[in-house]
DNA sequence: TTGATTCTTGACCATGTGGTCAGCTTTGGC
DNA sequence: GCCAAAGCTGACCACATGGTCAAGAATCAA
């Protein structure tokens, strides 16, 4: 009676595996350029180079095939979200946190455009994820935050707001890829781009917020910039 | 032979204007939601208290419906990219710049959505405006930006970095508002939260970038915090 | 080869879609 | 009070939607 468990498990013959990647890939770009409801199975499909029917046969329905996606994407989010400690050194720990999160726009664009239009639309599906595990872990950041800043090693600003201007200031590159495109000029975003606006935003944050090095220069051995 | 002309006209009877009003509250409501292709003209009607033949008598088509929209927004946005020049003072300037992007994502958060929205999907409407006016604006105030780095007013960063940062992060009190709710568990923000994040902003922005001011406190009256 | 499991897909269905239209009512200037 | 213009709307249309299903094709272990 086990079903096929959301869970990367990579049960399923090697046709399975295959085609459900193809349709998982598709999905994902439609559902990010026309969000839940505009998307449609047939051009998800067709994207695919399947059939309608095959979609429906891997998936079950449109709206399961849309948790799922969901689902992958708050996984890799959870893999980026590591752990720190008031001990860490706060320059190190808010530079390889822009860094991951730049790179996660990088990496999953599609993805990073679909959670977005999750939440524009209200996050229907999302709700209890956001008040429930994100909100513990913005939380927990925010006592570190916190007590750095009591330390005198950051001024005392809001945690949480600084956390927002950290993803909002990184998603929009993923999200707004087509207004930065038609601004710039570019047909697309270099990696030395990439580099250059990590560098950028890692410097406002880190000058913005006063963050000093810590007295003893403690050798913790983080910057965990790599994804996985 | 003259058509309605999309321009802030007020022609046509109050019972035109009422209902149009409201055709277009409900529209931007239910695009911003989901999307052009996922929005249906039976819901926008419903939210008018209107029939659906209704819609399409004053509106024409769900696409020129949804181009007013676009075009009313931008018209809001324009109505806020005041002028600036070198000779202003920097942190005035930004410090303006960040509240009247903020006030815009309070006053109009389904119109910053419907916007939002747009860009996700791959700008289809909006890929002319982006690399032409709004490019323009961008460049002129870049120049200005690189002018007072050169003069030792801030620091050197890229100014186009510098203005997409004001832009996301501003932007997202609107577009996310679903997800900083959830993770702040609030009802909604409060006016002084809104003060606090307009504060933070501009701190770290200011700061961040080395903002100093300008050397003979030249009194010139900008400031231009409200929309209109 | 057998037989069970998985895979494939066109036909089909109820419902929703954007849009048209004809005929009605209301409005407002004269 | 007249009447043209504006407003209103239910009925209708062709088409797209998500989803079902049955019948066949491919796969694979025994």
């Amino acid at each position: 009676m086990a079903k096929i468990d959301s869970s990367s498990e990579q049960e399923g013959g090697a046709i399975r595996r295959r085609n459900e990647r193809a349709i998982l890939a598709a999905a994902e770009r439609v559902f990010a350029r026309h969000g839940y409801r505009g998307a449609s199975v047939q051009e998800i499909a067709e994207q695919a180079g399947l059939p309608k029917s095959n979609v429906l046969y891997y998936m079950g329905s449109k709206r399961k095939l849309y948790v799922r996606l969901l689902e992958r994407m708050m996984e890799r989010w959870n893999a980026m979200l590591d752990d720190i400690s008031a001990e860490d050194d706060p320059a190190e720990v808010l530079s390889a946190f822009i860094r991951s999160k730049m790179l996660m726009s990088r990496r999953h664009p599609e993805g990073s455009r679909l959670f977005a239009s999750e939440i524009l639309g209200g996050a229907p599906f999302l709700q209890e994820y956001l008040s429930g595990e994100l909100r513990d872990w913005v939380q927990s950041r925010a006592a570190v935050f916190r007590e750095w800043a009591e330390r005198g090693l950051m001024d005392p600003v809001d945690p949480v707001w600084l956390i927002f201007l950290i993803w909002s200031s990184t998603q929009h590159y993923a999200d707004f890829e087509a207004q930065v495109l038609g601004i710039t000029g570019r047909e697309a975003l270099s990696d030395e781009d990439l580099e250059r606006i990590t560098e950028f935003l890692t410097q406002v944050v880190i000058k913005g917020c006063g963050v000093k090095h810590p007295a003893a220069q403690a050798p913790s051995e983080r910057t965990s910039l790599t994804e996985r």
